[in-house]
DNA sequence: TTGTAGGCGTTATCAC
DNA sequence: GTGATAACGCCTACAA
């Protein structure tokens, strides 16, 4: 065997010498194989066989303006939380012919930046962004790009194209009147402290209030939310708040972890404690006990996202251009 | 605010005029800002603020013939377990300047072929692939495009090209003669039904044979290995072989769902059956009981991976190509 | 049904 | 230090 250096792989002209025709007609063949005849293909399918010709993206994507391509752009890949709708965009993308690119972001100003800018060179069909962009530089490179853009996970009154996401204040609030209701009169959070973690806890302070409960900060966790840094969160709140009842954890990750640090102390779930995840990834139903949880339909948000960006780069228009998906309370045996 | 229609991006055309230079300036002051003069640099950058340019990544990925792109191919993002490499994949790569691209093949074949060819297409400088090829079509293809390959995550006599991995077969049989120390006789695996895993599996159950044990038949699940998957693993194992007091789990996700189980029927961990996961990713460590695992070191297949490809995308050599990284039994409390 | 000419946006090369 | 030219590999448009 050859060593496996830089032979340069064949090209449509090299297939075309070999089959005895033009460059235009393996092209043919290739793209619309109902224009070529029989004979000729054969003999095209024969010289692409042999030389496991395989055509260039880069070049016909030049030519044609389309990558056939959708990028989605996420914070983590680590955790549950986006794996639903990443495998939804994933299958119906591939549906189509276009192929899924993942880029991870971290949660990580700058280093989204760039990630917008490496993923604007590719001149995807379509960009799939987790979150909504929030810095202007970002925003405008999206908008100059012309490339198709879907927000997703989160709603904003100033969308850079489309949307399709739901409220986390409405979550927020919710979660304090389901507690509430439920008896709970000092309830708390377990949370990240991203942005749209912050919206909900923003919105959850404001219900405690307004229900005349007292407020109790939230233990805050870093980034990626992992069943450690639950265990870790529910600790040092009760550490501090040992007259916290119910905690609502920002996914469902920590809130197993949260449920398994609740066990090591001693305290019942739900008797003593109460837990609320958010996602419904599976990791909530299969836990003991089950979890109440925020159910977040990830694969809705997956299959809308691909049908609109496959929509407008195939120059239809999209409306509604925006979609409040909204959620769910799902409840389990921990609250 | 125009309505966001195939309005043409600027090229690098556009900016040249306006700035009042040739194109092939422009690309100077994008590439090699230190050869251009001052002043035309100032004059260019200003240009390219204003139309917010961003350079075609097709076009000059086709002239250049290198894409700047690695990418990735798994069989799932689901679950924790490539979590790690796919992190330090694109950790490294993107500290070189490349990108990363991951694709999503699923464990099923043609699935595989499809995402190689598609893969292929794009011209990456390198393609990372979890597991090894097996089909003689994803080989011949691989080979004939002449882009570096490193198969990860399992060894072969017969690699593609470049290989980082371990072996599957003497984890088997080392989890098989840890836990034979220990005491144990009567051992098991719930596992999944991949390639891989059935390596490890044929390998415990020899191993098994040659300490003069009895063989009993693994519960096999379904992919992804969920927690649910491996309550129910472990259900079945135990229905069927109520003397088993030891089981190997085939991932972390899997081994902590059969501690959830164990608890469930009453069973104590390990004083009434011991668990062993694989990969320890985090949640073995942050289960309760903290969980026993063969760690595999993620982080470093991700980061030779790299070092490997980029070297061989530059031009490089790379010895060894072929790397068993091993692994370790992690000790912890389930057994 | 097949082929020829030209250009997509960028950069290597060579000339000034 | 800067520019003109050609070429990367493919496909649109047109011609035969």
């Amino acid at each position: 065997m050859s060593i496996p250096t830089a032979n340069k792989p064949f090209t449509i002209q090299d297939v075309a010498r070999i089959a005895g025709v033009s460059a235009m007609t393996v092209s043919r063949a290739l793209n619309t194989p109902q224009k070529v005849a029989p004979d000729t293909l054969a003999r095209v399918q024969q010289a692409v066989a042999q030389t496991h010709f395989v055509p260039n993206a880069m070049a016909s994507g030049l030519r044609r303006s389309r990558a056939r391509l959708v990028a989605a752009l996420l914070p983590t890949l680590v955790g549950p939380v986006f794996q639903e709708m990443v495998e939804a965009l994933d299958r119906s993308l591939h549906d189509r012919g276009y192929q899924l690119m993942i880029g991870q972001s971290g949660y990580d100003q700058a280093r989204e930046d760039d990630l917008l800018r490496a993923t604007i060179q590719r001149r995807p069909d379509g960009i799939v962004v987790t979150g909504v962009v929030r810095s202007e530089e970002g925003r405008r490179a999206l908008r100059a790009s012309g490339i198709p853009v879907v927000e997703t996970w989160e709603l904003t009154a100033t969308p850079v194209d489309m949307l399709v996401g739901f409220s986390h204040a409405q979550i927020g609030a919710a979660v304090v009147d389901y507690l509430h209701q439920r008896g709970h009169r000092h309830i708390a959070m377990v949370s990240a402290d991203d942005q749209r973690a912050l919206t909900r806890i923003e919105a959850f302070d404001a219900q405690v209030a307004s229900l005349g409960l007292s407020r109790i900060a939230p233990a805050f966790t870093r980034p990626p939310s992992t069943m450690g840094s639950g265990r870790q969160g529910l600790r040092e709140l009760l550490a501090r708040n040992p007259e916290v009842t119910a905690v609502f954890c920002s996914s469902d990750m920590l809130a197993l972890g949260a449920s398994i640090e609740a066990r090591e102390l001693g305290l019942q779930v739900p008797a003593q404690l109460a837990i609320v995840g958010l996602g419904d990834q599976g990791v909530a139903a299969d836990a003991s006990p089950p979890l109440t949880t925020v159910r977040i339909d990830g694969t809705q948000i997956g299959r809308l996202a691909a049908d609109m960006v496959v929509a407008r780069a195939e120059g239809g228009s999209v409306s509604p251009s925006v979609v409040d998906l909204g959620f769910s309370i799902i409840q389990r045996q921990s609250s």
